[in-house]
DNA sequence: GGTATTCCCTGCGGGC
DNA sequence: TGCCCGCAGGGAATAC
């Protein structure tokens, strides 16, 4: 379930790898994505040198170098990794691009939920998204995301996850977010005080950089682009910890649907509205 | 316009 | 052992 950091890792792996190839021939699957993609691949695609990588929230742009790029996203099961051309797939890879090194680019979804599109030069990634996607998590500040969250009645869950209100952060780390801030995910936008409007964007970014140092959480697929797993499965303290004991308080978590997800919390540690203390800092990451 | 709900998709795990 | 069913969740579509 790739979210910013395990996007990100990907494509911190994908520069070590990518830019400078030329692509030599594409492949895609007869059973197409969820998201309909262009057949025209192979005009667009075949000759084009790949250029620099960047990520936006929790899509992968791959520029090429008439400026166009190709745009990827990886849904809830997609991995994205090169590898030899010789190495076998399965009936999951989608999506091959053959570069002129020998190796191939492939894009493997076992769900399907993933996307992947070619752009042509000039349209900005934030056109790919139904909705505009809101800013990186660092590049706002507690006065903006403030304004970005209490002018919405929704929970604060359902908030978190709207990518047009900030882009990359996913359940996963809205929950783990939530419990350093100690707010409750189901306190509303609207009610949210300064001081927790501070401390849950301080939690944001301490968690997500954890995170990203981490080469992200690993639950079932997710590997990097080099096809190595992440690490910071090992210090999630309430995503997927339903009934066990919080490890701040000893209380069980509780697991709720908010926003259609499972969400976990402390209901003691994490109050719908009143004073909170300080941010807890996360658990150390190796 | 804002919010809530449903759908898509397939592997896994629990219950019987 | 094998079958059935619920669950997982990001984004788009739909309903209210």
């Amino acid at each position: 379930m790739p979210e910013l950091p395990e996007v990100e890792t990907v494509v911190r792996d994908l520069r070590a790898l990518l830019p400078g190839s030329v692509i030599a021939a594409v492949w895609t699957s007869s059973r197409p994505l969820r998201v309909a993609w262009q057949a025209e691949w192979t005009q667009h695609l075949v000759g084009r040198r790949i250029g620099h990588l960047e990520r936006r929230g929790k899509w992968i742009i791959v520029k090429l170098d008439d400026n166009a790029s190709v745009v990827v996203h990886l849904g809830m099961t997609g991995q994205l990794r090169v590898c030899d051309s010789d190495e076998p797939g399965d009936e999951h890879v989608h999506f091959r691009l053959r570069l002129n090194t020998g190796r191939e680019l492939r894009f493997r979804d076992i769900r399907r939920f993933g996307s992947l599109r070619w752009m042509p030069p000039g349209v900005p990634i934030d056109s790919v998204p139904r909705g505009r996607l809101g800013p990186e998590p660092w590049d706002t500040d507690p006065e903006e995301l403030g304004r970005r969250i209490r002018r919405s009645r929704r929970a604060v869950k359902a908030i978190l996850l709207d990518q047009q209100v900030m882009a990359g952060v996913g359940n996963i780390y809205a929950d783990e977010a939530l419990f350093a801030a100690k707010i409750s995910p189901l306190a509303r936008g609207v009610d949210l005080t300064k001081r927790q409007v501070r401390q849950l964007h301080r939690a944001l970014n301490r968690v997500l950089q954890r995170a990203i140092q981490a080469r992200g959480t690993t639950i079932r697929n997710y590997v990097g682009g080099s096809g190595l797993g992440g690490g910071f499965q090992d210090h999630l303290q309430v995503y997927g910890r339903g009934g066990q004991p919080c490890r701040r308080c000893r209380r069980p978590l509780t697991r709720l649907r908010v926003a259609g997800r499972s969400t976990h919390f402390c209901p003691q540690c994490q109050r719908p509205s009143g004073a909170a203390s300080e941010v807890e800092s996360c658990p150390s990451v190796p």
